[in-house]
DNA sequence: TGCACAATCTACCGAGGGTAAGTTCAACCG
DNA sequence: CGGTTGAACTTACCCTCGGTAGATTGTGCA
């Protein structure tokens, strides 16, 4: 759990730090620490980590964890920034070189998976934590963060391709969820090589459901009658 | 909150009932009055409901909502094969008619974004409820039970049409994933019909980003860069 | 030296999921 | 008809977790 003895100076916060404002002329603490211990909290103790154990692992109690970060949400939502930033610059310096459309989006796929399977408990955390509080008024989540600049790019293309840039963000929120959706899928039973998704979600993304070849019947509705 | 005076038999619930075993040989509930009740309790109070607010709606005590039900999860999950059915029912009306692959799935879009608005706070309590608890362990989420005869369909399909059906279960988590996001941004903020919706979607489900024209240059990486 | 305030912890609150144990009635048996 | 067993409830609680009030100690400045 927290980190072992290894002191360092003025006696280490092994033991339990004491009540009142510790001697030394800086903080213990800043934002940046606060944000790297919450990842390493939920990479050991899964997506359902409490703010107390997030607050032990950086070796400060509640109050000070809230004071820097305002409340889970905005815990959230920073380490969504954080998390978002790694994912784009894997995503520009996959993508950067292809020029074929359809490659490009392989390399974009392809990149995301790399990432987010890096870190699956920061993944699930992300992406369920604030899901039903408030889904109907707010829009800071993960998913808000991913959809909105990937809608601009959308809308961009689009319009230079003399198309109806309307679908832009439609198609945002629909691409996330795709990739969401499958990544959970996956990140739980790991039936598939990452090779294989990623051939796969390309397919699924690029030429959608209809395909390239034409198969006159899609989705037909289900059997799901099926009760247990 | 709960229902009006309306007295009906044995001078009604509308007083607290009483301790111990009631009067009468038949129990007062049975599990589908509970699920109803929990229906309209979400209705009323939203996809955050407590337990309690549910057993109230129900007149009942949390106690006996626990024995019929289970637990909160397992309340999800019973919701969650009612409201399949009533998605899959409008659904195969909606595409019995159509035969051409396209109509089909506008037809299907249709169908669900019709049942779906009917009841929004019932689809976010499904859809966010027992999201992080167990993602990476259990397999019994709204998503899974959407996904998994969609992936039987599609991987017939994909047989009949001559294509590699190894692909269904992803895309079944994928079209899942794509409509799910989508119809959670639009029920947020109504800036689309419905009419307008469908087109969008429909047209992504079937023809993908790459869409029947080649514009060269999808989903490049995003500004992102922006900080508030 | 005293005072304001900064930085931290202890101790608590309230909501919500879930449960243990008590209370009343029905039904069956002698 | 009286007593025992168990079914069908409720009351009252536990525990975890997000969030906060207020006490406590050190720093810097007048």
């Amino acid at each position: 759990m927290s980190s072992p003895i290894t002191p360092s100076a003025t006696t280490v916060a092994t033991t339990r730090r004491r009540v009142g404002r510790p001697t030394g002329a800086v903080p213990v603490t800043d934002r940046l620490r606060l944000l790297e211990a919450a990842e390493r909290s939920i990479a050991a103790n899964g997506p359902t980590v409490s703010m107390e154990a997030i607050a032990q692992e950086a070796d400060v109690t509640k109050p000070v964890l809230y004071q820097y970060v305002g409340n889970k949400d905005a815990l959230v939502q920073a380490l969504a920034e954080r998390h978002m930033v790694r994912i784009n610059t894997a995503v520009e310096r996959a993508m950067g070189l292809a020029t074929d459309g359809r490659a490009r989006v392989r390399r974009f796929v392809s990149a995301f998976f790399d990432v987010v399977a890096a870190d699956r408990n920061l993944y699930v955390f992300l992406t369920s934590a604030g899901a039903s509080e408030s889904w109907l008024q707010r829009s800071t989540t993960f998913a808000d963060q991913s959809a909105r600049p990937l809608a601009i790019v959308l809308a961009r293309q689009r319009v230079s391709a003399g198309a109806d840039p309307a679908v832009a963000t439609t198609w945002a929120y629909g691409t996330v969820g795709l990739l969401h959706y499958i990544t959970l899928w996956w990140l739980r039973d790991q039936s598939l090589t990452l090779a294989e998704i990623v051939d796969h979600v390309t397919e699924l993304m690029w030429s959608g459901l209809g395909g390239t070849a034409q198969q006159p019947t899609p989705p037909g509705p289900s059997p799901m009658t099926t009760k247990s």
